[in-house]
DNA sequence: GTACATGCAAATATTTTGCATGACA
DNA sequence: TGTCATGCAAAATATTTGCATGTAC
C-alpha cells in the first residue's frame, strides 16, 4: 500500500520527500483516525523536524488524490485516515476509536427511495457507523 | 416547533432568555446548516448584543437536549441545524447547502451484515447523503 | 540547476475559560 | 432576590499564508 502511494504521488507530479514518506508510513500503519497533531507527533519519529504546516499541506494533497479520508463523527471531527480504495464506509469503535472500513455496495441503500421522499437527486453518500470492536467487547467481558 | 423547544428548555431547568429565543428563532427558520458565526450574525437581528460565546454555550445545551444537530460533511464541518426528532438522516445540496432530513428506518440498512463483516457490534449509524435539491436542479435547466 | 517542498514566523479563525454584571423566575 | 446566563477580555487551539532556505529530480 505504502509503495503504491509513493507511485501515485509521483505519477501526479508530486515529489516523494522525507516528510511525505514519514506521513505515509504513519497513516498506513494506524488503525484509528489521527488528528493533524497526532500525525505530526508520530511522524516525527521518522523525521524529527516535521512541522505542522507540512502535515496540513500533505493531508490536503493526499485527500485530493483519494489516498486519505477525513473522518467525521460525533466526537471526532478533523481526523484523518488512510483510505482503502473502493471501500466506502467506516465503522468506529466507541471505546478505542479504532476504525475498520468495509465495502458498502451491498447494503442495499435505496437511493431511489430517498429521491422520491426528498426530491433531491442523490449523487453520493457517506455512512458512518458506530459500535464496539471485538477487542473492546472481549475486554468488557473479562 | 419553536414553542415546544421553549418548554423543553424550561422543563430541563434552563431559563428562556432573550439570546436563547433569538437563536431558537434563527435555527428553526433556517433550511440549511449554519456555522456559529452565521448563527450569531442572524440572531443579532433579534438581539443586537449577542456574543459568540453565548452562541457556543447555547448550542452545547441544545445539542445535549437533542434539539440541534451538528452536521458533518465534506466541506461543511462545524455547522448546526435544528433536529427533527425521530428523523435520522440528512441530505445536503451540493450547490446551495440546503439540508433536508428524512426518516431512514426503512432504508433497510442491514447492520447484521455489517456485524458479520467487521466483527463490530453496531450501536448507531449516521448516514450523510449529498445531492442536488429540486430548486437547484430547476435553475440549472433554465 | 531549477522548481517544488519545507520550516519558521506570524496572521487568521475557532473554541474555551474567568469573572464581573445583568436578567429571568 | 437568588441564581443562572451573559458579555467582555483573554487564553487556548486549530488552520492558513508569506517568505527565505533546502532538496528531490
Amino acid at each position: 500500500m505504502h509503495s503504491a502511494w509513493r507511485e501515485r504521488l509521483q505519477q501526479q507530479g508530486y515529489r516523494v520527500t522525507r516528510p511525505r514518506r514519514a506521513l505515509l508510513t504513519v497513516l498506513s500503519r494506524s488503525r484509528r483516525p489521527l488528528s493533524a497533531r497526532e500525525l505530526q507527533a508520530r511522524a516525527q519519529a521518522h523525521h524529527e523536524k516535521l512541522g505542522l504546516v507540512t502535515v496540513y499541506r500533505t493531508l490536503e494533497i493526499l485527500e485530493r488524490l483519494g489516498l486519505v479520508r477525513r473522518i467525521h463523527s460525533e466526537g471526532l471531527c478533523h481526523t484523518f485516515m488512510a483510505a482503502s480504495p473502493g471501500h466506502r464506509h467506516a465503522i468506529t469503535c466507541e471505546r478505542c476509536s479504532m476504525v475498520v472500513e468495509f465495502d458498502g455496495d451491498d447494503l442495499c441503500l435505496q437511493t431511489s427511495q430517498v429521491e422520491a421522499k426528498t426530491g433531491y437527486r442523490v449523487s453520493g453518500h457517506w455512512l458512518q457507523l458506530a459500535g464496539v470492536c471485538p477487542t473492546c467487547r472481549a475486554e468488557s467481558r473479562e
